[in-house]
DNA sequence: AAATTATATTGATGTCTATCAATATGTCAA
DNA sequence: TTGACATATTGATAGACATCAATATAATTT
């Protein structure tokens, strides 16, 4: 899948989303809950268009129920970024971590 | 020292400072350097903005020799960064990652 | 000291994007 | 089919930031 450390890094570099990033880890929620986990931080639309990046990303699981989307943090794809970033930017550390990629 | 996600993200969150950082990987190259090495994509203000971003973010190393100043790629702090955001967001995949804040 | 070289800073500008209000789409219930 | 609910999309706006030209600072040389 996508691997590109830009796009990564991009849709990192926004507080609410690694806000949310952090509610959807090892957790499925619809996007209302996400909104009601925000405590009125952000409105809806907000969190979809969040959520949309994510999975533009690869960075999240879904699963359609009725008429509500679940989301989960998808990190197997997530450790595979963060490995992408560490043999480009950290080749000398890089060789003693386990083989991130071959785990998942 | 600083491993806030959100900083390290917006840090790599740019392709020019991405490129940057490429360009810095086990090498030390004085600001003039990196201005070549970018063959005229920008010039010596906008990779002196970036040095001074990555310098904030702690993921370079800095030496003064001259009139010049060299920089590298600090590969640690990168590795720590990645550990945190792995710990954070795929936490079922970072017991299988060697402690990596315990190597460096 | 004056000139030269290397890098940093400042101010202005354009682009990107997070956010919202409003609305559309899709799904279920009655 | 109509109404209610859940989520997505659209269009507008404001703030953040990458970039540049110009200038400042700092260090070396003559």
């Amino acid at each position: 899948m996508n691997v590109d450390p830009i796009v990564f890094a991009k849709v990192l570099a926004d507080e609410t989303r690694q806000e949310i990033m952090g509610h959807l880890c090892c957790v499925w929620l619809s996007v209302g809950d996400v909104v009601d986990k925000l405590g009125g931080k952000v409105n809806q639309p907000t969190v979809s268009h969040h959520l949309k990046k994510l999975e533009e990303a690869n960075l999240v699981l879904i699963r359609q129920e009725g008429r509500q989307r679940f989301y989960t943090l998808n990190q197997a794809q997530l450790t595979i970024c963060c490995g992408t970033l560490m043999r480009a930017f950290a080749p000398n550390y890089a060789d003693q971590v386990i083989a991130i990629e071959d785990i998942g």
